[in-house]
RNA sequence: GGAGGCGUGGUGUAGCUGGUCUAACAUAUGUGCCUGUCACGCACAAGAUCGCGGGUUCGAAUCCCGUCGCCUCCGCCA
């Protein structure tokens, strides 16, 4: 017997047909004389109907238990209208089978799998995870992410892309995540690295002039978990030689709208820009949240004659008075102002002042150092309203930027201002391309130090290098990090000036990236390209809660596996080849 | 590394201002009944020493301390 149809495909085109279905006991239903059963795959499932008519397969029938595994031959009749299930798309039919074969007998299942709305402890679900997998949500986002990859592979063979392979066992790069590393039995002492993206593997690609490449790399970071962040994730990573950044943005822009159509979403018509100082001086992150407004607005010329001591300094050392306004929030409670501040000062701020506009006047803390002039400016700047909160910051851009991007994320959720259908695509341009590292005390590149800078900012790459912009762009969507990409750099002699400003001497530079310093000796293409992250792209798509629910076997916030148990202990032996010695046991640190 | 939350039959929860808690409910499981259900129904049964360790107390699921696991956030993640 082979199967001919999927359970889920079954309706009223097939009745009469005699079909032979292979699948799992979704749910049974005795009713002493008549025993219904639903038989699923990974299509959706389609009702069994026994009657004590055919002894054969009724006495089988009553053995079958939950999770059984059958195959079934049978006819497909058509049900009388009055037994209709308009609620399953299969409901139309049911399958009458003449020979049932149990397959395989199964345990009563830890993981509840026809109970749909059932939330499972998650470490139950990671343990029994092929069974968690057997749910019909959870197939709905393998097919989800299944259909997404496929669309990104299409479109980017269609535009000539080559998928190319890049090693996984690789060499440790400094700069970046902390690296996942291999030891080697070969060579003892020495360690390969799991990458953490095949970055450099792809400018050696272009080198190499392949031209266009992509490949759905797999990535590992050694940091901590998140909601949305795993050890080992999946890029749609990409490059192509000789590009302007307009030409990687409408290669990403295409790939985007197929993936979008492949999962039935919305396609945007066009995705907005900002450049990384507008996003971070209206929205206060480098990847803003645009699915609501709730801007930042300068207050400083407001306040500027205030007799406030806190804006009044933070104005003379440099700093702005800037602020938010949330709508219909004057009525916040002693309790929430508290929440807000606490929230400001552990993001960095010194402190929060608050201006409660009312049909009374003006409630604050500070107001007794403004004229009332003075407040109505304030209100006039910030747009407030009657029953409007204004929070305001005062601080270098630097601290106070990022201070109000998170209350803007906070007042937003307070005042659910966040539609949860939306997907606000936003480009984010002209990144700078160095910041200093206060605890190296160094310059570190914002993205990586192979991202090429502008060119009319190249003159101040030494004497101003903060204020050098970089050709690069991150995708953000709601307020996530799709991805990032840039232009890169392809002549020695800038990459070794980029080297020497994040303290990199040619000594180490040659010792750790000789390799590519080298290849660009050999005639190496303009080149640009682009990683997008797959997991969080479906997660997103999905309206998943966390990037674990579009992995088929994600690791825990702690990095272990509930099914293998990895990490695991090694053997001594194991140990030994790899010339590897533990410290004492009970001496962990 | 830091902060917060959670941990009770297979699963999901209640109980948690200490004492008929000899731990309840739902679901799953087993048995029996039931010929049109589709989250079938009805009846009966079995199933947890309340994550683990210690402490307080006459008495701890309940209070305290520690520890382990999980989740979220901060740091970290070029």
């Amino acid at each position: 017997m082979r199967r001919t149809h999927y359970c889920g495909e079954l309706g009223l085109q097939q009745v009469g047909d005699e079909v032979v279905l292979n699948g799992w006991v979704h749910r049974r239903r005795d009713h002493g004389g008549v025993i219904f059963v639903d038989l699923r795959d990974r299509s959706g499932w389609v009702q069994l109907v026994f009657n004590p008519d055919r002894p054969e397969a009724f006495r089988v029938a009553d053995t079958l238990r939950s999770e059984y595994v059958l195959e079934v031959r049978g006819r497909v009749v058509e049900r009388a209208p009055e037994l209709v299930n308009p609620k399953i798309p299969t409901g139309a039919v049911e399958v009458v089978p003449r020979e049932v074969t149990v397959l395989a007998q199964a345990e009563p299942s830890p993981v509840p799998v026809a109970e749909e709305d059932e939330e499972v402890d998650e470490v139950v679900r990671l343990r029994y995870r092929y069974l968690d997998l057997r749910r019909p949500a959870m197939v709905e986002r393998l097919a989800l992410r299944h259909r997404v990859t496929q669309a990104i592979r299409r479109y980017l063979d269609d535009q000539g892309f080559w998928e190319v392979e890049t090693p996984m066992l690789t060499r440790s790069t400094p700069e970046g995540a902390r690296d996942f590393l291999v030891p080697s039995r070969v060579t003892p002492g020495r360690f390969y690295a799991l990458p953490q993206s095949p970055q450099l593997f792809k400018q050696l690609l272009m080198v190499a002039g392949v031209d266009r490449y992509y490949q759905i790399a797999r990535c590992f970071r050694d940091e901590d978990l998140r909601a949305d962040r795993q050890p080992e994730f999946t890029q749609v990573d990409l490059e192509m030689s000789f590009p302007d950044p307009e030409d990687v943005m409408a290669v990403t822009e295409g790939l985007l709208g197929e993936a979008l159509r492949s999962a039935g979403a919305p396609v945007p018509p066009y995705i907005p820009r900002l450049t990384w100082a507008e996003a971070m001086e209206r929205f206060g992150s480098d990847k803003p949240d645009l699915r609501f407004a709730l801007e930042i607005r300068d207050l400083s010329a407001a306040v500027a004659d205030c007799s406030f001591g806190v804006f009044r300094t933070a104005l003379e050392r440099g700093g702005r008075v800037r602020g938010i306004t949330a709508p219909g929030l004057a009525g916040a409670t002693r309790r929430e102002l508290e929440e807000l501040t606490e929230l400001a000062t552990a993001a960095g701020a010194g402190g929060l002042a608050w201006l409660a506009f009312g049909p009374e006047g003006v409630r604050s803390p500070v107001a007794k150092f403004f004229t009332p002039e003075q407040l109505e400016r304030l209100r006039e700047g910030s747009r407030a309203n009657s029953g409007d909160l204004l929070l305001l910051v005062a601080d270098r851009d630097q601290v106070a930027s990022p201070v109000l991007g998170r209350l803007r994320g906070e007042l937003a959720r307070r005042l659910e201002l966040v539609p949860s259908d939306a997907m606000a695509f936003v480009w984010v341009t002209d990144f700078p391309l160095l910041e200093y590292d206060q605890e190296e005390r160094r310059l570190v590149a914002m993205h990586h130090p192979f991202t090429a800078p502008r060119e009319e900012d190249l003159a101040r790459l030494e004497t101003e290098p903060l204020a050098v912009r970089a050709r690069a762009y991150d995708l953000v969507l709601n307020g996530v990090e799709l991805g990032g990409g840039s232009i890169r750099i392809h002549r020695p002699d800038l990459q070794r000036r980029i080297f020497a400003l994040i303290g990199m001497s040619p000594a180490e530079a040659a010792d750790k990236f000789g390799f590519l310093l080298e290849a660009f000796r050999h005639g190496a293409p303009p080149h640009g390209g682009i990683a997008l992250g797959l997991d969080r792209l479906v997660m997103l798509l999905g309206k998943a809660a966390s990037i674990r629910e579009v992995i088929a076997f994600p690791k825990t916030a702690r990095g272990n596996c509930p099914l293998t148990e990895a990490p695991a202990v090694v053997s001594q032996a194991q140990l030994r080849e790899l010339h590897l010695k533990l410290p004492e046991p009970g001496r962990r640190s």
